[in-house]
DNA sequence: TAATTTTCCTGACATTGGTCAGATAATTTC
DNA sequence: GAAATTATCTGACCAATGTCAGGAAAATTA
């Protein structure tokens, strides 16, 4: 049979499907059902709220209450109500339940590292996993507002400020462009927006406040995520931030050996207008008036 | 959090589960079980006989019997037992379990149509789902012997030549190399084989019979599985094969373009001679002697 | 030919998972 | 402050799955 796109996409999703299966039964190794195992997993990931846990799993809320009693029963975790809200429940892990957890990570760590090992291509692979997850998880795709020093932040940054430098002809190196301050991209100046797949930082975009006028900076998209319009969504939330700011005028350099980037502005209605910095890499200025 | 490695093989494992079990719930919708629906599916991808439909889905005997039963209640199969062997049974769709298996192949083709419709790249993604595929299904490639004119082998040789094509700084044009005739590579002169991955076609080799010396044609390994030492194992089959035909001597050519392809062929024990055929092409033969 | 092995079937039983109808307590709305 | 709403828990129940011991029939082996 000649494989068509089609029949590519199923076997993927046949090979896939047979390997999480091995992957769930090795957890059923630490003599627990999968049921009871998936929650304490959501909580030692920080869901903690039984309610998250229980739109997290799909679950009953029957199901999950039996499950968590087990848990407890065992003396892997305390639930006790939210100080804020006391009809709410919150789950805690205890140091057993964490050693517990700490177990189920160690096993899936060891055979996503077993994977990595034993490929030719990690570097490949790894990105071809990227490209799936945000294709299959585009739904399940959060936006975060986060302090731009944070790890997630800085990560993404410097991926930006690699990206630049392999696509502009001069090259680009931060400490010549003009860095905006930190600062400057926190409320109540600015803001700073990281897109998040899962867990997986896929995107950022800032903005900097100039007093009586905000300045879009370091919109960027992971290679693996893009075609997702998350560069509009991202410009739609720092436009409703800007609003919320009080900025009636937002401005943005870019250049224009990055067309993607030029037409995009364009599309979303903003108008070319002349230079208002004197930073060296950007050749093309936008302005829009909310 | 910054994204490690293993992070991102285990967000794309969540996703890719989180996503399968979404499927798997839309077999629901048929009104039978999963474990039934499963069992239908394979019976209907080819598996015919109770054991090995055991195998492939991991079931209990006792189970895998009150499935059958169930279906066969239905009106969706019948089984009896096989002609070879007449322990053994072997189960086949009736016209209304055909029917019943072409609803679920239809829902299948649905979904991943959408995704792909839903993507930017299809290409991009089409090929990272055959890399990982191949990556995570590397002990489940099966090798078959088939005949050269197979509808499988004709897409692998396709290939094979669209990659000659690009490689090979003079192109490569199969009218002009001199292309082994079909039934010089059918037993009793020679073979051909191909390995498939889960039925998706991952690399080919032929053996051509020479009266008394064999000739290794047409070796092609998909990008998607190299690095998985397929070819090693191709030319470990091509060799036994040869031996089985009664063959001592084996010849083939290749190009010094192809500079992987002569490492292996060094590391496998094969020795470079001087060049025994007048096809424009290779520039590099080999010869060994079993 | 008798004993052993293989393959599948049957029945019994426990566990897991999924669903539903109240019960309880805290919070919000009127 | 009463009524409605929200979040969780409990108990009852059923379907699906997993497991085991043993049985029947066919094939293989001694």
């Amino acid at each position: 049979m000649r494989p068509t796109d089609i029949s590519r996409i199923r076997r993927f999703h046949r090979t896939v499907t047979r390997e999480s299966g091995v992957l769930d039964q090795s957890f059923l190794g630490r003599g627990r059902p999968l049921g009871a195992a998936r929650v304490l997993n959501a909580i030692g990931r920080g869901i903690s709220e039984v309610g998250a846990i229980r739109d997290y799993l799909g679950l009953d809320s029957g199901q999950m209450s039996r499950l968590l009693r087990g848990l407890e029963d065992e003396g892997l975790l305390v639930t006790r109500p939210d100080p804020a809200d006391a009809r709410r429940r919150v789950a805690e892990l205890t140091a057993r339940g964490q050693t517990e957890f700490d177990a189920y990570e160690t096993l899936s760590n060891t055979r996503a590292q077993r994977l990595l090992c034993n490929h030719p291509n990690a570097t490949a692979l790894l990105d071809a996993m990227d490209l799936i997850a945000s294709a299959l998880g585009q739904h399940a795709i959060t936006f975060e507002e986060v302090d731009p020093r944070d790890d997630t932040a800085v990560w993404c940054l410097e991926n930006y400020y690699g990206e630049l430098a392999q696509r502009l002809r001069t090259g680009f190196e931060v400490h010549l462009s003009k860095d905006p301050e930190a600062t400057t991209m926190i409320r109540p100046q600015g803001t700073f927006y990281v897109a998040l797949s899962d867990g997986l930082p896929i995107g950022c975009c800032g903005l900097k406040g100039h007093g009586d006028w905000g300045e879009v900076k370091r919109l960027w998209v992971a290679p693996s995520a893009r075609g997702l319009k998350l560069a509009t969504r991202f410009m739609e939330r720092i436009e409703a931030t800007a609003r919320d700011l009080g900025h009636t005028v937002l401005r943005l350099d870019t250049n224009s050996q990055l067309p993607e980037a030029v037409a995009l502005y364009h599309r979303l209605g903003w108008t070319e207008i002349d230079r208002f910095n004197d930073d060296p890499y950007p050749d093309v200025f936008f302005e829009k008036h909310l």
